[in-house]
DNA sequence: CCAAAAGTGTTGTTTGTACACCCATGT
DNA sequence: ACATGGGTGTACAAACAACACTTTTGG
């Protein structure tokens, strides 16, 4: 046996929606797609997958072509299949949300894609079913987040707590109480206070800290105790 | 234009991970593949994509051909594309998972696929990658499980508290106190107590409970401690 | 010296957990 | 009358939410 006869093939894509973070409002990376239909359109980066190719490959390469970026946390958001989302034939798209740190990406903007970081207040409409994804990016992300210390990836290795304080408030358009917000981050254990002060957003200079990344992936399924016990209800 | 040129197209497989319980043990649906390759071996229930069919249509239809029922609870769980995942050709599958309560198809087999209820704690081996679906279904439904009232699905539509322990005791492998389980329960406004007990399962007789469809479907999006919802009803 | 952001402590309330007894009934 | 599972109450512990003042320093 060769191949299972009398079923239709499909192109299969993959589309990465991209977050990050300016220190002030969550950001996505969009581009101008290259290419009929809807040329010019602002899209999210995406492209096919290669015949040999498995999805998170394909979803690595497709954001290193627009970022030069490796190692970045990626994950599987949903696979979108109506049949009529592409026009021109029969497309699958496996999405995948990516969360970068976005100084590592921010003035090196990728000229053949015209790619820019757009807030996600003030998306321009996308083509197919773009928005869709985004969305639904968006809602699992605030899901996640809420459970696991997945928006360290957003931030620079060394960061401060009112900054992370502000990317928190940020994803959940909400604003915390700085001090029980600060009791809440370092009673989880996963920061490690550095002797170096940030010293460009206040005169008295808050200090930095990093991630103990031995903990946060010890922890990663346990972060703040969003989830508490498995029997929890409600 | 027509179509993209000088891509490759794929065959795109739903496949069912339908989860049942019978008072005592979570259960899959599995059924005995009936064509090659591994023909006779176990495998989910699974079918490939029409041309013209959305996923979730896709998934219906084959939940509907091998159990009978509509309006089942369903949600894509993940899509599944290493290449060589499926070795006569490249084939992608989206898997969905299902709640399926049981006693609505439980000795109705249908003959044509073997199918059978068997015990998450004694699956035997399955074809291709399903074994890692199944196991991702079951974590899926676990971390789920513990934010969303989704295992009420598992249940008829009236159902007594001992029972719905069981299940969760079930599901997380653990053991609750029945006092502080019921008192949780009944704290989410959820259930509503009927007139009538069940009275196969002990002398005193248990009394019934029915989900409050109305608040189920307010609170199930509504999730627990990070942002306080003001929308959120307790 | 003062504006602006960082940092820290206490208290009351809510929620969770551990634990023991009485109840209703079929046999 | 007793064995079996159903149903409830209480007390202690942990987590959370509300809230105000002091510190540092660049201008």
């Amino acid at each position: 046996m060769t191949r299972y006869s009398g079923q239709s093939r499909m192109l299969v894509a993959v589309d990465c929606i991209i977050f990050g973070f300016d220190g002030e409002e969550l950001k996505l990376l969009l581009i101008k797609r290259g290419f009929e239909p809807q040329k010019n359109k602002w899209s999210l980066m995406g492209g096919f997958v290669q015949a040999d190719e498995s999805f998170e490959a394909a979803a690595a390469r497709i954001l290193n072509k627009l970022t030069g970026l490796e190692g970045v946390y990626m994950e599987q958001l949903f696979a979108f299949g109506e049949p009529a989302r592409d026009p021109v034939e029969r497309t699958v798209s496996i999405t995948y949300f990516a969360l970068i740190d976005i100084n590592q990406y921010k003035l090196q903007i990728n000229d053949e894609y015209h790619a820019e970081w757009i807030s996600l207040d003030k998306l321009p409409d996308l083509i197919f079913d773009h928005t869709e994804m985004v969305k639904m990016a968006q809602e699992k992300l605030r899901y996640k987040a809420a459970i696991h210390p997945i928006l360290f990836e957003l931030l620079p290795l060394k960061f401060t707590i009112p900054q992370l304080q502000l990317l928190y408030e940020a994803v959940y358009d909400v604003t915390f109480d700085k001090r029980n917000f600060s009791r809440k981050v370092l009673s989880t254990g996963l920061l490690i206070k550095q002797k170096d002060k940030d010293r460009l957003s206040s005169k008295r200079g808050a200090f930095y800290f990093k991630l103990d990344k031995r903990k946060y992936n010890a922890k990663f399924n346990a972060f703040l105790n969003f989830v508490t016990d498995p029997g929890n209800l409600r």
